[in-house]
DNA sequence: ATAAAATGATCTATAAATAAGTCATGGAGT
DNA sequence: ACTCCATGACTTATTTATAGATCATTTTAT
């Protein structure tokens, strides 16, 4: 009753999907951790930590960026602290345009 | 015979996931486009778009990216051809430092 | 206000991811 | 040469994510 899923994706997919990978092995490599020790911090399997290294595109994002903390790789920022504030910003920025911008259409209450 | 998996995440490696979950919503409301557009183009179910914009670790990295890219979001840098370079300086990167420079036990080769 | 559409939530069957183990290979150090 | 350890590549049992449907709610349009 389910469809097999998906298998195709478009090349700008599978390549961040690789960078990802790569960019945590390189976090790991250079901080001296090795793969046995990342899937027990994670608390993961270590065949799933070299999955994500791979940059398979099956493996849940929990996983990924939770290996990604620990290996010290810091996603979309610099600082922990930025990500909280982009966090934030983009809270509001939803706010803010839920639906009002999108058509335009609704008249602009100016009866005040 | 296999543990419940993991259920705890890091702080960073949630507020992580939620930004990008935000960030294509975000994108998505811009360009206005439907979640069901989103799904139909990238071959996952409605309820899947909607679980990676709220965030939710396990959905996979291949529909998140793959959402992302969709409605246009540049994951890591802006263009997408930076995006291959990266890839290329990264996987550079790996060749470069294999476990030479990990230990660094081996005695520094200073006789030039 | 009403209708229409999009979203959000929940349920079930099934496909897929994962853990845990084993084995083979590759590297590093002795 | 040989160990030792890390990595990579499978296999299988099990858990989990997912599709697809339905329904409630919210939002948008008329």
């Amino acid at each position: 009753m389910v469809k097999p899923a998906h298998r195709s994706y478009s090349r700008y997919a599978r390549e961040a999907a690789e960078l990802l990978g790569l960019m945590i092995r390189n976090a790991r490599i250079e901080r001296d951790i090795t793969v046995a020790d990342v899937a027990e911090r994670a608390g993961i399997s270590r065949g799933l930590v070299h999955r994500i290294e791979k940059g398979e595109m099956g493996s849940s994002i929990g996983a990924a960026f939770e290996a990604a903390a620990i290996v010290g790789l810091r996603l979309f920022e610099a600082e922990p602290t930025t990500l909280t504030r982009h966090l934030s910003m983009e809270r509001d920025k939803l706010t803010l345009l839920p639906q009002s911008v999108r058509t335009g259409t609704t008249k602009v209450k100016d009866d005040f």
